[in-house]
DNA sequence: AATGAATGAGGCTTCATTCAT
DNA sequence: GATGAATGAAGCCTCATTCAT
């Protein structure tokens, strides 16, 4: 996380993007203070060409000095925001992360019962990730491209993650309307592993809507979990 | 590039391993010429030094200095062999490919109930993934290293393998065996994303022996496809 | 390639030099921003130690580690300035394009019968030759050694350059005071073909001054192009 | 020159060849040892390939494998009958020297009138620097390419060409036929650089037969030494 | 007479980062 | 806040030549 001046408005971060709206950046942002012609912040500006970059042509082949230009501003501003190249890659990661925990937890939270609760989850990760796709593809593939420092806080947040998926899992084979056969963890891993995969096929042009990928993927899902009869 | 004088006994390749065995090596091999004290080809120790080594730290990460360290011979002698660098990520994927298909080629073609063959099919490629769970790392996360044309390459064939299966799937939705109201290419899709992921969070000294995973993960799929009632 | 700022006084290209006065480079540079103990800009002194390098042991012959010790500064201010080594080659033959062509083009546009401008022409392209004999040199030992583009380009300077020599001889055997029985453009070719040479035999220290050999030159041109009586 | 035994039949030198005669290759030489299917001697073939190769991309542009590759031989054999690849170069410098410097002798040595002997020496030296346009292109672009001492054995080599070509000039200057106001030296390396330059703009397709640019060629030199009247 | 695998030195280029302004 | 020239280490690759066979 790049040492910057929180700017005015954001709550902790400059490129705190609104993330949870599925990388629609905040339309009115343009009086901040580091803010330009194009109505974006520096900062955010640069993320969000580095995370395009990244998705397109990979971590160590994208350049600072391509990031910098696509992001129209010179790399003494770069290194300004951000620590380092590295620094910028962590944060796409602390952004998916967040937004995924973020909206992982309002739906565990919700009522219904836990079937309903893990269609929704299992759905709801599938259209946020179609809506982010350039972050999935980044996220298995850079994975060892950060410090080992930031690859445990990044493994240690998935892990959070992936914990909070499986006490449902666990909830509904304890209640008996999941087949406790399988470990949940291993369900789990089943499930988020079709889910990354995403980034691989789904083409925004094609026959898919994102929410009809995220029924089907629930309903998979679901129907590997019912109890044999 | 000079062509390599193929090894006794492989069909058409230098670097032809037993990949079919899951990356044991053949242990007779050093008897031929181009062998030395590692009783191994030179082309095929760049090989499995090369695949060891990108998956642990990415192509990108992965000097040719390191890779001729490891395999110890000079860089001369392995551009004697490959092209490039490039070329040597581009024998990892065929040899991967290659070894996929074949094995799914002789269990479609095997007899028994489509479901029997699904479930073969799913399971094998469960346990060769693991058994070769380098390959699978490489996989997905290097394929942008690829030049483009190799790229198109790969992902032909890996079109051919998809569509393979694809049509076992497509059998038994026919025979009403299996659901239909999800489409088959999604159904691939869904699985192989949980069969790719196995390299992220699969550990040999873990709990679960890899036909056990293997297992685990035909069910769900069979499970998912179920008709309903 | 990053834009170099352009010098002060320079209409457009940070190594204009003075290639007008022959190679010797403005004396009134060392206050410009770029300029260091040498009293030289950078690129500048690039280009001039590369002149002689290149004229001394041929293009392939000269690493870019030499050029940057003689420059005295390291590889990377070199690649900061220009593209490539292949660049430095390309800015050598823009720069005595530019330097012949604008001679020329003055001597054409003055005053005097055709056979005064010739014959002003004739000798200063000699004497102008002899004063930058390095580039003559690299000029026809190195065109293959540009890039197929940058060949095309120098070709159809060239050309113009000749056609512009040319015009002047056809506007003699239009007047009828240069014989016409020999093709304008083989005139042009037969002649610039022994200039080009001067590269190969003249010599500084030897018997004849530039402007002698200009004369020789000149008058050995108008007599060949003198009529039949 | 490379140490190796004379071929049978030939005068002195396993890559003797029909210099003399532009460059086409005795056809009967098939029945040799060293002649193979395309029934050309090896170091013949060696010899062709290369100088086509040299004036196509340059000597360090071409590497040894190109040349072996193209001439249809192994290294092994390439190194069997050139020491080096520098020898291969010096070979070509030795052919070209020795056809004109026969050549020049032979003309010289005939009757005639001086100026008949100059007409038909700078004629022949234009016609048969068209026939071996390759030798031409390499001779001046390649001298610094050869070890310094086969570089001083050109050069001299080269000044006894230029001797005999200059006593004939002074000869017509003493009869009073030449003029005598321009240095005999300097008449010589001004018509010998307009025949070097043949190799920059000849074109064996185009409007004018080599015999037309020799006439031409002559014509231009003789009627510069026109004495005024 | 010929092979071609292997060597090892050297070449060109890229790039994240720093720092004086 | 911002600039961009300069650094220096590292990367990929080429190639003439040798040598065991």
């Amino acid at each position: 996380m790049p040492d910057v001046p929180t700017a005015p408005g954001a709550p902790d971060d400059p490129v705190e993007t609104d993330a949870a709206t599925n990388g629609q950046l905040a339309p009115g942002a343009s009086d901040e203070s580091t803010a330009d012609a194009s109505g974006e912040s520096v900062p955010r500006r640069l993320l969000a060409v580095a995370t395009r970059l990244f998705a397109e042509k990979g971590f160590d082949r994208t350049s600072v000095q391509e990031i910098v230009d696509a992001a129209d501003v010179t790399k003494g501003a770069m290194y300004h925001y951000f620590d380092s190249k590295d620094d910028l890659l962590a944060e796409v990661y602390a952004r998916v992360l967040r937004m995924q925990m973020t909206r992982l937890e309002e739906i565990a939270a919700t009522g219904g019962t836990v079937t309903e609760r893990v269609r929704r989850a299992a759905s709801d990760v599938v259209v946020t990730t179609i809506a982010n796709l350039d972050d999935a593809t980044i996220f298995f593939r850079s994975l060892h491209q950060l410090t080992a420092a930031k690859q445990r806080e990044v493994r240690t947040k998935r892990r959070h993650y992936h914990e909070l998926f499986r006490s449902l899992i666990i909830e509904g084979q304890e209640q008996g309307v999941f087949a406790d056969h399988v470990p949940a963890d291993l369900v789990v891993d089943f499930y988020f592993g079709s889910v990354h995969h995403l980034s691989t096929w789904y083409r925004p042009d094609g026959k898919l809507a994102p929410t009809e990928v995220g029924d089907h993927y629930a309903r998979l899902l679901l129907d590997a979990l019912r109890p044999s009869s």
